[in-house]
DNA sequence: ATTATGACCGAAG
DNA sequence: GCTTCGGCCATAA
């Protein structure tokens, strides 16, 4: 059963926009426990695996998970795995050098 | 209830 | 720059 944060976690990472990404803290910021970063990634690998809780949710599309990555740069981890995650923020725009993001749009 | 684990962060060496 | 370490919080067992 999911936790108010991690229902707003979901919620906010649901509605970043395309080709613009959020880092775990910020996230963990905006969800009301600027300290639970760790628990977001936790949340979100969880939720790739087992959507069974995210239900009454109603997410109307798949959760960008994505566009989560870390705040030193690193792109962070992806339960299909970070070549993946690189592929798909490349495509939505975003310059990536070596398992890292080079420059976050202002 | 208690313990262990993880898609992490920031500060320090 | 890069590596190490302690702490943080939601889950799983």
């Amino acid at each position: 059963m999911p936790t108010d944060f991690t229902k707003n976690v979901l919620k906010i990472v649901a509605q970043i926009p395309r080709g613009k990404v959020l880092t775990y803290a910020q996230v963990a910021k905006k969800a009301g426990s600027p300290r639970a970063y760790r628990a977001v990634g936790t949340i979100l690998n969880k939720n790739y695996r087992d959507r069974s809780w995210q239900l009454p949710i109603a997410h109307p599309r798949p959760i960008p998970c994505h566009r989560v990555i870390r705040s030193d740069g690193f792109i962070g981890g992806y339960a299909l795995g970070q070549r993946v995650k690189e592929k798909k923020l490349s495509q939505e725009g975003l310059s990536i050098k070596k398992h890292r993001i080079k420059l976050s749009p202002s």
